[in-house]
DNA sequence: TCTAGATTCAAACGGACGTTTGAATGAATG
DNA sequence: CATTCATTCAAACGTCCGTTTGAATCTAGA
């Protein structure tokens, strides 16, 4: 077979720069139209590369989705570990909102023209069907999630694990029409305007988490 | 130019049959795999018509698509205005969580078969390019969210609309997380545990809507 | 019954797709 | 230089797609 690029440690010329400039092709054509409607010619197009290159490099359509999301949410899950981390060395009792601000890290983080393709690429695997990302969501996500979702029982006492998990299954839901959308329905998107939902959500979801919840 | 079947007030007995056929095999199959996965071939054959009849009835894919959008969510505005209407003629103060239950009463009426449609056909639309379907949320669900909107200011005082329609907004990305995965990540899908979901859901939201939100 | 219109049908159109192939090219090693 | 292996390339493969066509069939009304 091919495509064994990562064979040795040093990067090796041409091969790794031909992989980047198609993920990266890949990656702004799926942000805008869905990895579906995106063909393998496009993605190549835009990249300046042969067609074929894509199957050299990646095996398969299927194959580059995977590159593609995994180069970005391997650094995103990292970085919001690390805030987490950083966040329970200083010894002081969590706080949700603070354990909130840690997961919305990468998005805090992110520069110029990294933040609209964070957000398409989050949006666009949660939108996809099961068949194509079930799998890595779960690969991705679960210990992140069980991390934060630790850290979230630990600071709201009474809360049981279970409710804490669908707590934040809801949040994450919450996030996902806030990066798939910008702003509700009817409003117009504008520039800069990214930190003020951001700061609108983390409220949102800081009462619903942190709430006893005995009513009802 | 064809199909205008709407043109009678009566049903005519062959070509409204085959329209519902067609809509109700495309349900299916684009609730399963996504829009952009379901092929008319498929649509026509599991419908048992010819593949001609998608054309003839619905002028294009896109135009099936809107039909099938349409049959569903034209209902599902009215029971939710109608749970709020009736809720607003008991000429008490409302609450939170009653207006959030008259939001979800589409899902707590559906019988048998339907629930599983509706929650598909609801995420799908969610979840496909905005290309297919903005302008088709924005016109099939402005004008409820604007009703329900308008409620839930009424309930909480010192919450500008403007706020309230982000968080309605939130809200709706949580909504549309359960209605796809049915629950967390981990978790094991079960029958019969959706109303379950749907009352966590409902308090996670409530307590997110109805916050002062005067720290931060 | 005859006719006009609505509906269904088999068949094909042109195009785009993911994938494969086999030769050409590049760079590195001996 | 000769060899080897990774990479690129143009071209094609077979398949499936949305759409169109034009004739056949059905259904009412005159």
């Amino acid at each position: 077979m091919a495509a064994l690029a990562e064979s040795m440690a040093s990067d090796s010329n041409s091969g790794e720069l031909t992989r980047n400039k198609i993920m990266d092709a890949a990656e702004g054509l799926i942000v805008a139209n869905g990895f579906a409607a995106t063909s393998l010619r496009a993605i190549a197009n835009a990249a300046g590369v042969n067609l074929a290159a894509t199957h050299y490099h990646f095996g398969s359509k299927r194959g580059l989705l995977a590159a593609v999301f995994h180069r970005r949410m391997g650094p995103m899950g990292c970085s919001r570990l690390a805030a987490l981390t950083e966040l329970e060395a200083a010894r002081e009792p969590l706080t949700v909102r603070a354990i909130l601000q840690a997961f919305f890290a990468p998005f805090q983080e992110a520069e110029g023209a990294e933040l609209p393709i964070l957000q398409g690429l989050v949006a666009c695997i949660y939108a996809e069907p099961p068949s194509l990302t079930e799998s890595h969501l779960e690969d991705e996500f679960s210990e992140t999630i069980g991390r934060f979702v630790a850290a979230l029982c630990a600071s709201c006492p009474g809360v049981p694990e279970e409710e804490m998990r669908w707590r934040f299954h809801f949040m994450i839901g919450s996030m996902i029409q806030f990066l798939k959308f910008d702003v509700p329905l009817g409003f117009e998107r504008e520039d800069g305007n990214f930190q003020e939902g951001l700061k609108r959500l983390l409220v949102f979801a800081e009462k619903g988490i942190q709430q006893s919840g005995d009513d009802l």
